[in-house]
DNA sequence: AACCAATGGTTCAAATAATGAACCGATACA
DNA sequence: TGTATCGGTTCATTATTTGAACCATTGGTT
């Protein structure tokens, strides 16, 4: 692993839940030798990558990402496209809609939308982390990465969520098959008790899975007639949105049928 | 200069103007070389930081920073608060509002606000650039920087934007003290023809200067009156601002006079 | 007050990783 | 066909990174 590679994986360790961090700690944290992760941090402070907070001298991230967030975001509207996307699912489902990234073996939130039809919304935070095993996002993406992937994300340890949360490889292993055919994930309870999700993985030009959009639910709310809607419409919504960022899907990757004619007929 | 201090510098080079670029040209806009590059880029690349576009295999920007400007801004939420001080701004005076963080050896534009008062408004842009001596808030923003800081970016060239920008290093350094002892800087024409802007510094815990805050109008509007009613509301916001972030003005700063109570005397 | 265990930060010889000239294959143009 | 790009790779040379041991400081405990 090269330098830069250490002084870009000390960013990895800020998080919603530890957002400014000691030299000490990241040194342990990181693996890395103190006078290593002190002269890494330098050079990332003078780049306003990450800033010391007064008191205990910790780090946290700097200002120089909200620079090129904006850069980024101007040249590849992937929150706009996506907000938008949502905003539309969210009102058509009148449930809580939203897009996630993969970023190394986790998602983290691109983007959400509430409804306002029900008195009750299942609740997103900006930056939050999802795991793969425990969420049907990323269950989404675990179906359509490569095997190899798969396999290390599989391997480490599995934490359970909630009592529902899947945590044996075996059992995630074989449900893989199903979602590709589907084109779709859905997981109960497994990050959230009571909550309900369908997923639909996103793809980018190579036909990649970068991330996942999806659609959650409170599991008291949920009927037949509104899965059915709900995963109508996630898969419209879905695949627009990685044409519209300028994806592929794989080949086999189902194409949308809609399913509401059949339901109509009956 | 460390290798981690070459790979962030590479990520300089991508801009508004220059949204993607080749391996060769990266190679030649740095003064690295082109192996080095490479192997940059690969690593930049393997987190995200930057990606590869099809056809030519040019680079640009990345997706993680979407990721950690949104944590960024989960722990210091400098664009919420700027926003909201903004849009106060924009509505009180009826012109717009910005404001610009100091990144490097220019600002870079962190929020803006428009007011609806009026047919024609200053436009302003995301992830746009502002040079330090052809804006109102470079110029604030040079007034409360360390001299040396100064004596480096007013001995680099100089561009004119339009006939009214300033590129006498000496003539610059001459406005430097008024500013110091008002708080304040003023442009007229030196970014865009027929804009003038108003601009206060804004200060971090250490009471450094990091970036500003301004309301810029279209020459033709400006009055005695509304003059007086941008430098008041600005005052008070922009101090406002920095109290808010956590910051401290340097000794010496001119503390807030309303002014208007002597305009409503005469 | 003396002591201990943390902290952030620094030093410098030894170990390792970065470097760059030359190279390859592909593409584009004349 | 020849030339000039491009992105990417190789590997001996070189220079940077590394880490154990070291300060100085802080906060808590005896």
């Amino acid at each position: 692993m090269g330098t830069t590679s250490k002084a870009l994986s000390l960013l990895n360790h800020f998080s919603r839940a530890t957002p400014q961090i000691g030299l000490s700690e990241l040194a342990r944290l990181s693996g890395l030798n103190k006078a290593t992760v002190h002269r890494l941090l330098a050079e990332l402070t003078s780049h306003g990558f990450v800033e010391q907070v007064g008191a205990g001298r910790e780090y946290r991230l700097g200002p120089a990402f909200l620079r090129l967030a904006a850069l980024r975001e101007k040249q590849v509207p992937m929150r706009e496209v996506a907000l938008q996307q949502l905003t539309e699912l969210s009102t058509k489902t009148g449930e809580t809609a939203h897009m996630s990234l993969l970023n190394g073996d986790v998602l983290s939130n691109l983007a959400y939308a509430y409804s306002n039809r029900h008195g009750t919304m299942v609740m997103m935070e900006d930056a939050e982390v999802l795991e793969l095993h425990s969420t049907g996002s990323g269950l989404a993406v675990l179906a359509f990465s490569p095997t190899r992937f798969v396999n290390e994300t599989l391997s480490r340890p599995l934490i359970a969520r909630t009592s529902k949360t899947l945590t044996d490889p075996a059992e995630i292993r074989a449900l893989l098959p199903a979602i590709r055919k589907r084109g779709m994930a859905t997981s109960t309870g497994g990050f959230e008790e009571d909550v309900i999700s369908y997923a639909v993985p996103i793809f980018d030009a190579r036909s990649a899975c970068i991330g996942a959009m999806a659609v959650a639910a409170p599991v008291s709310r949920m009927t037949d007639e509104l899965r059915q809607d709900i995963c109508d419409k996630l898969m419209i919504h879905a695949r627009q949105t990685t044409r519209i960022l300028g994806g592929f899907p794989p080949d086999g990757f189902p194409p949308y049928e809609p399913q509401n004619s059949l339901l109509r007929e009956a």
